[in-house]
DNA sequence: GAGCACTGC
């Protein structure tokens, strides 16, 4: 097949090139074996695989025969597995390899991911092996477009931009034909199983692909524990469920369906339609319009309680109420709209429960906090901010008549260090517990201790489904309270084989919905901004091949450092015959809800924020999401309708290699200020704390370690006098260090201004991909004098005061004004909590030592010395690190620095550096810092002269 | 000479 390769035109973009090799390596394959031969290999291959299939049941029969053993056999792997990876942990020590080492382990994983499903694919149909993009297509384009044979043209589509040769373009049509035989024996088989194997050899007698799959699936069963089963059938359970639902929606016939859809979208309104909308008659539109017009007439507020009354929670009211009447801690079980968020509280108020304390709701988004306390003190008809009202950092809107309140899980945790055993609160309610945010865990941790001396406070934790189980048990056995959600069907599409380039496979499938599906906007779900900007070029790249012959299609990027302006794009309605694309991070699977999104691509993976506290290295690594996360996902393209999920990944992936939950956060995070908080909250063993999912002693010491050397704990591991002031501040220790250290060098208006600063992150500087020479340029002015990275953050933000916090001026210098404000609010914050403290507002700006001295007093622990090759190295834990280029001072290559954090990426990055006195660090901590630590490494080991000396 | 998942206090 040579001659086939020489074909390739030279101008070929890179898509094509990857396509084509694709097809030739098909076109290969078969030219190898005539198609009787390949008929043999594939049942050998397959007589293979049951084999393989058979050693497996028997071993699972000898697992579950000896059952009694198998806790110690279970004891014994876990040992086995616990010391193996202890071993791995150790040979991992050093940083840098366990870089390279975690690169390799994706690329070997990658590999045998490949390896694995070409040998479960054995049992295909070969043809069809190197088409799964094209399975998408094959499984949901219309029959009836088929049946006319008009695929012909959309064949065309996705030729036209990639011009296929002719033995390429037949070799397509015979592909298609082998779909349709595939597709007619699908549609013959009686139950569809969403684990669909290929069912093209059951007629040869071969074998029966269901069959086996189910008999293996049965003894899965039987091997997993009840509980683990449970959660899996339950899973299993609700994607059939949704795929059965959302099969007949869709068909030649699924007009009068769709009806009944929008008139379920009007039941939320209507109290007695619902009869009506059973039948399915066309006539109740009339009605509903009628009746529609009615409750608009009606007051608004009993148009309110109406419309709660539609709530699928309501007719659970009583039973709920009666359930924590009888105990103390609820487990509450309720998809998303189910009214849990907002009815409770008040079904709570109304009987009584407020007479004796507030009622807490937790959520873990500001927005979520502030949009549901408004439209509860709508429900209840009184002002927002009086007997409902809402708590989040910067705002508080209560007042003394509250009852009701609607906080952040993190302002609840600030609440706990001025109020203890949370007397004020008759009930806490902690909403979206499955989310498992840091400051949910540890909530759950204290207020699971307080319940325990506080027999009337009454607990809510209210969660999606996956999880419920587990808060049960660690509530002691808390009863579990299921509330039906409301929820569009969503039909769940998995790839038949793994994609090795999932963006563009992403953009592929993209193309292929917006070709072959009815209409309904997109949501691709990728991993960072630079693959949405590359995603973005690719979608239009191709696009522009097809010219006219598809509808418009509205590309909107979303992620969370875009400018607002632009993120509002995405919430404007789709123009007429166009389809809206959103290309979005993560925030798009909890944080913003896109309305008429009714495709999802999933391509499985998602950025993680990992820390190392071997290292206290933080990396952000790319990783496979969780099923949890997937269904999540999946869920996003059924809000307004019927929806439908593409996961790049295969069904076989999804339940064996996808971990069940996201690991919580509070075991991937710099543990310093939760260690802080707990202690001063008065609890000193935090080794035995009881937490849900407790964390690495090893991070728990770090942490320790680490407060110990900044004072604010003493020996015995008490808070000190500093530690208790270092607690007042909603900061990184080390940042709170630094304010408190600011009032001894008399600068602590500046400091406190870094310090904000420094906790908006890394999206003060806008650098636009055409203009980054001029957001460069710009960037210089404040790093003039080589100040270093602190201080030119003070610079900026002390010029944009100047300017009368100006928007123009942020825009003239490339500063995003969102971060600015951000920044200035939480200045505002800090400089309240100075007073709190009792330290001098002084601002000291011309004295740049006693700023820097200021800093170097809290991150002395971070700092590092130039080394011979340019590079630099921790003084206290030896290691590697560099200047990150983004740095005023990466050219400048000072001896002695002091870093904000160190970041894992392509190499050990240090990030916001100032240089520093070593001398200082004798000066400022003599307790970590020896003399001998300092001077020695000065005279022994100057570099050649390429730093300043 | 390289890069910023997402929250929250």
């Amino acid at each position: 097949m040579k001659t086939t390769s020489s074909m390739v035109s030279p101008k070929s973009s890179v898509l094509l090139a990857k396509r084509k090799r694709k097809i030739h390596k098909l076109l290969e394959d078969e030219d190898d074996d005539n198609v009787g031969r390949e008929e043999g290999k594939i049942s050998e291959a397959k007589s293979e695989s049951m084999k393989g299939d058979s050693k497996k049941r028997q071993f699972r029969k000898k697992t579950v025969s000896f059952d009694d053993s198998e806790s110690e056999e279970e004891m014994l792997k876990d040992q086995r597995e616990k010391e193996e990876l202890e071993k791995h942990i150790r040979e991992k020590d050093e940083a840098r390899t366990w870089k390279l080492t975690v690169h390799k382990l994706t690329q070997k994983e990658k590999e045998e991911e490949i390896r694995r499903s070409n040998a479960l694919e054995k049992d295909d149909v070969r043809v069809l092996r190197n088409s799964s993009r094209h399975e998408f297509l094959k499984k949901t384009v219309d029959k009836k477009l088929i049946e006319l044979g008009n695929y012909i043209e959309d064949e065309q589509y996705l030729f036209e931009g990639v011009k296929l040769t002719e033995a390429e373009k037949s070799d397509y049509r015979y592909k298609k034909e082998i779909y349709e035989l595939l597709t007619k024996q699908s549609e013959e088989a009686d139950n569809v199983n969403e684990y669909r194997m290929p069912d093209a050899y059951d007629q040869d007698g071969v074998v029966n692909q269901k069959k086996r799959f189910s008999a293996a699936m049965r003894h899965d069963r039987d091997r997993i524990s009840d509980e683990k089963m449970n959660s899996f059938a339950e899973q299993e359970l609700w994607e059939e469920h949704q795929i059965g639902k959302a099969s007949w929606k869709y068909g030649s016939e699924n007009k009068k369906q769709a009806s009944d859809d929008y008139q379920f979208v009007f039941e939320d309104q209507i109290d007695f339609v619902k009869a009506s909308v059973m039948d399915g008659d066309n006539v109740c539109y009339e009605e509903m319009d009628d009746s529609f017009q009615k409750s608009k007439a009606k007051s608004a507020s009993e148009a309110l309680l109406e419309e709660r009354k539609k709530l699928p929670i309501y007719p659970y009211r009583d039973e709920l109420l009666k359930a924590l009447d009888d105990h103390q801690v609820l487990v509450i079980v309720g998809e998303t709209g189910s009214g849990k968020t907002t009815q409770i509280p008040q079904y709570l108020h109304e009987v009584g429960y407020t007479k004796h304390g507030m009622i807490a709701c937790t959520q873990p988004r500001r927005v979520a906090a502030m949009s549901v306390a408004a439209r509860v003190s709508q429900e209840m008809g009184v002002k927002l901010g009086h007997e409902v009202g809402y708590s989040i950092r910067f705002e508080d809107c209560t007042s003394e008549k509250t009852i009701v309140k609607y906080m952040t899980d993190g302002m609840l945790l600030r609440e706990f260090l001025g109020e203890p055993d949370l007397a004020s609160y008759s009930v806490i309610m902690v909403d979206e517990a499955h989310e498992r945010t840091l400051s949910t865990d540890i909530l759950f941790g204290l207020v699971k201790d307080i319940s325990r001396f506080r027999p009337d406070l009454k607990l809510l934790i209210s969660s999606a489904t996956l999880d419920a189980e587990k808060f049960s048990d660690y509530f002691d056995s808390a009863p579990i309270f299921k509330i039906p959600g409301r929820r569009y069907p969503v039909e769940i599409n998995f790839t038949k084989a793994p994609e090795a380039d999932y963006l563009d496979a992403a953009i592929v499938t993209s193309l292929q919905i917006h070709v072959t599906q009815p209409p309904g906007d997109i949501l691709v779900f990728l991993t960072g901004q630079e693959e949405i900007e590359t995603a973005e070029e690719m979608l239009k790249q191709r696009t522009r091949g097809l010219g006219s012959k598809i509808a418009e299609l509205v590309i909107c990027p979303i992620d969370a450092n875009l400018p607002t302006e632009l993120q509002a794009k995405i919430f404007q309605p789709t123009p007429g015959g166009a389809r809206k694309i959103v290309l979005a991070t993560n925030i798009a699977e909890t944080s913003l809800t896109i309305d008429g999104i009714k495709y999802v691509v999933d391509p499985g993976f998602c950025k993680m924020k990992c820390y190392n506290p071997r290292t206290g290295m933080e990396s952000l690594l790319v990783t496979p999401i969780s099923k949890a996360s997937a269904m999540q996902r999946a869920g996003r393209s059924g809000r307004t309708g019927p929806g439908k999920c593409f996961r790049l990944y295969t069904a076989y992936n999804f339940h064996n290699d996808l971990d069940d939950n996201t690991v919580p956060e509070i075991q991937r995070t710099n543990l310093a200020n939760v260690v802080l908080m707990l202690k001063s909250l008065g609890i000193h063993d935090l080794i035995h704390f009881d937490f849900m999912d407790p964390p690495s002693v090893e991070a728990l010491l770090k942490a320790l370690e680490l407060l110990f050397a900044l004072s604010a704990l003493n020996k015995d591991g008490d808070l000190t006098k500093v530690g208790r002031r270092m607690a007042e501040f909603p900061l990184d220790p080390m940042l709170s260090k630094t304010i408190v250290a600011s009032e001894k060098y008399k600068c602590s208006a500046d400091i406190i201004s870094i310090a904000a600063m420094l906790s908006v992150g890394n999206s003060i500087f806008y650098r636009p991909k055409d203009k980054q020479v001029h957001a460069d340029n710009a960037r210089l002015n404040f790093h003039i004098g080589n100040v270093g990275d602190h201080i030119a953050l003070l610079k900026v933000y002390n010029s944009w005061k100047e300017s009368n916090y100006s928007a123009q001026w942020c825009y003239e210098n490339y500063i995003q004004l969102r971060s600015m404000k951000r920044a200035r609010d939480i200045r505002d914050q800090l400089e309240g909590l100075l007073e709190r403290v009792e330290i001098e507002l002084i601002s000291n700006s011309n004295d740049l030592d006693a700023i820097k001295k200021s800093i170097a007093s809290g991150f002395f622990p971070h700092s590092a010395r130039l080394q011979k090759n340019g590079g630099y190295q921790t003084i206290k834990h030896p290691q590697t690190a560099h200047i990150h280029p983004s740095s005023g001072l990466a050219e400048v290559l000072p001896i002695w620095v002091v870093y904000h954090e160190l970041v894992l990426t392509t190499k050990e990055y240090m990030r916001q550096i100032t240089e520093l006195k070593p001398n200082w660090l004798v000066e400022i901590a003599p307790h970590y810092y020896q003399l001998k630590d300092v001077e020695e490494s000065v005279s022994k080991k100057l570099p050649r002269g390429e730093g300043r000396a």
